[in-house]
RNA sequence: CGGGGCGUAGCGCAGCUUGGUAGCGCGUCUGGUUUGGGACCAGAAAGUCGCAGGUUCGAAUCCUGUCGCCCCGACCA
């Protein structure tokens, strides 16, 4: 490819509106271009590395039995209204009408659509396990789209789902694809971890998540440098620290003006953040519930909605705290909620407190020496608080580590949630219906690319992993006027060709700095530079991108040199 | 959803307080000189100032509404 005739509009300036570096990338090397909030244009650099990726995913998919479909994007409410997914999926699902006043949906997963396939065509084990996947744009409206196309509306996924006769054949699928994403992380370049992760929406038993690790990542994870436990910090199992045991003192109302944080009130009261009760009211549904935990932890939401369940949960306005406490939030606190109305949850720190402080349900007062079992009762205890760096492996015991990660792709062990919904069954040997066992796996493709960008790249641009970066080579001759150097690069850009190389020929009328900006800024994983000296001597001149110094090669080695090391 | 900010040439921005008919840098086009890390000179094209309404002799500027975009927050108890 003639770089002349490359659509690449590079930018020398970053775009005001990109905060993420993988964005303002994407965005100056002309890979990408913002249509509206959260969708984009993939430009023809983007293209061939979403290509690349979505080649390497296919090749593992097939070796792993999938049969790639394409499923539809706008898809029937009513298989959303059979699943229970039409009212649980939220403001998240793009909802459209046709001219008939009929509800549709853009596709953000397409469970519903491919046991529907499922269940009007399998009927026989024999025609277990199926492996059925697709690579296509999907849709959530996103309550925030933000860091360019880490977290868009518009996304490329894919999505292999997994149909077997039991549980034993769907452990067998997971492990399948669970190697197989390991695999595609690994040939993509990407340093990445499998993390042990909640079910989220989508629900189902077992799951684990692929992160690539980044310090801009938006999840976080733990893992344990001893042993191979990995957890999203969502699910990590807490250790409750026991509170030493003091002798319960009676109840005490304290005058707080104005102190409505944990700070305040810990620096007024003089009392450590530990010994304080932090008291929170979520709306889950319609029912107001409290959640509490220690002063100085943070609750876990996820947590929570395990011990409660619900199909929403979010925290009470001020309006509904004020309502249910009479009083400000800021002050409230379990002491004189009334049981059964207010369902109360404890963290299980909480039940070992003594003589803590909590706010009192009086506009600027607390109470101190409150004790749990004594002051108040809770409808039940349980693990709802975020773990914390230090804290013990809840395998091996060792000291845990916290580290960030861009989730690229997840494995779910669905079971039979969405087959009994939609009744997708089969017959087994001896006559009997039974519920398909399913699982469902998903990478988002787009948001890999952009991953890549976020692990590799320097203050020059981007460092693409060779074997999903554009292009492998540029040539760049230091000028195009001069016959003899414009003669050889010509020469040489036919001679990588027929190497099957994928290569550029920077064949503007510019300066050399400025095609060496561009060559660093898009990402090249390898630089050929022609110029005067170099021709003379009969060498040419290499540079790697991810390497700082030149090498000189001779002619008659080059192709064998690249080929190495693209390979590196 | 709450809070803040921004919409002026392809990109990045100034002008707005104090209304008087739009400017800078980069990019683009033409010509010339250059050519190893984002060159220089000369010339040129390019903007319904997001949109709608209002105030005014006159609005990018003031007022109202509206749309779009960005950021922060949504653990404050």
């Amino acid at each position: 490819m003639y770089f002349s005739k490359l659509l690449a509009p590079t930018l020398r300036e970053t775009p005001a509106e990109a905060e993420v570096i993988s964005h303002q990338l994407l965005v100056r090397a002309g890979f990408i271009r913002k249509s509206a909030s959260g969708t984009y244009t993939y430009l023809p650099l983007a293209q061939r590395v979403l290509q690349k990726i979505s080649a390497i995913v296919r090749e593992e998919m097939d070796r792993s039995g999938g049969q790639e479909v394409m499923l539809p994007i706008i898809q029937p409410a009513e298989l959303w209204l059979e699943s229970g997914r039409w009212q649980v999926y939220g403001k998240e699902l793009f909802r459209l009408k046709d001219r008939h006043d009929r509800d549709f949906c853009l596709g953000p997963t397409h469970e519903e659509i491919i046991t529907d396939l499922v269940r009007g065509e399998v009927y026989s084990y024999r025609q277990l396990p199926l492996l059925l996947y697709q690579i296509q744009n999907k849709y959530r409206d996103e309550r925030r789209p933000r860091f360019g196309l880490l977290r868009g509306r518009e996304f490329i996924m894919k999505d292999l789902y997994s149909f077997d006769r039991d549980e034993a054949a769907l452990d067998i699928s997971y492990q399948k694809m669970f190697d197989a994403y390991t695999a595609i992380f690994t040939r993509c370049g990407l340093e990445f971890r499998a993390v042990e992760a909640d079910s989220g929406a989508i629900g189902g038993s077992g799951t684990h998540e692929f992160m690539v690790l980044a310090s801009s990542g938006e999840a976080e994870i733990v893992y344990c440098p001893h042993c191979d436990y990995a957890a999203n910090i969502e699910i990590a199992p807490c250790q409750p620290s026991l509170a030493a045991e003091e002798k319960p003192l009676p109840g005490q109302l304290v005058e707080t003006p104005g102190m409505t944080t944990i700070e305040d009130v810990s620096a007024y009261l003089q009392a450590p953040p530990e010994r304080l009760i932090k008291t929170l009211f979520y709306k889950a549904d319609e029912e107001i519930i409290a959640a509490l935990v220690r002063g100085d932890r943070t609750i876990n939401e996820i947590k929570l909605q395990k011990l409660h369940p619900s199909l929403t949960l979010e925290m009470a306005g001020a309006e509904e705290v004020k309502a249910l406490t009479g009083c400000e939030p800021g002050f409230v606190g379990p002491v004189g909620l009334s049981l059964p109305k207010v369902k109360i949850y404890a963290d299980e720190e909480i039940k070992t407190m003594n003589n803590a402080v909590c706010g009192a349900n009086k506009y600027n007062y607390h109470l101190q020496n409150i004790n749990p079992g004594i002051d108040f009762q809770v409808t039940a205890y349980g693990d709802i608080r975020l773990m914390e760096p230090g804290e013990l492996c809840p395998k091996c015991g060792g000291s845990l580590f916290v580290a960030r990660g861009i989730e690229v792709g997840q494995v779910f062990k669905l079971g039979t949630k969405y087959s009994k919904a939609l009744n997708a069954k089969y017959v087994d040997e001896n006559g009997q219906e039974k519920p398909i066992v399913m699982g469902c796996y998903g990478i988002g493709v787009s948001r890999t690319m952009a991953a890549a960008v976020e692990q590799n790249y320097d203050k020059d641009g981007i460092i693409w992993p060779a074997v999903i970066a554009p292009y492998q080579v540029v040539i760049v001759p230091v000028s195009v006027t001069d016959q003899a150097i414009w003669d050889y690069a010509l020469k040489l850009y036919e001679k990588m060709r027929q190497a099957g190389l994928e290569v550029v020929l920077d064949d503007r009328n510019e300066r050399t700095g400025v095609k060496f900006k561009d060559a660093d800024l898009i990402g090249y994983p390898i630089r050929v530079t022609i110029g005067k000296k170099t021709l003379e001597q009969n060498q040419l001149e290499i540079k790697l991108r991810k390497e700082q110094e030149v090498r000189f090669i001779g002619e008659d080695d080059i192709i064998e040199y690249i080929k190495e090391s693209l390979k590196r």
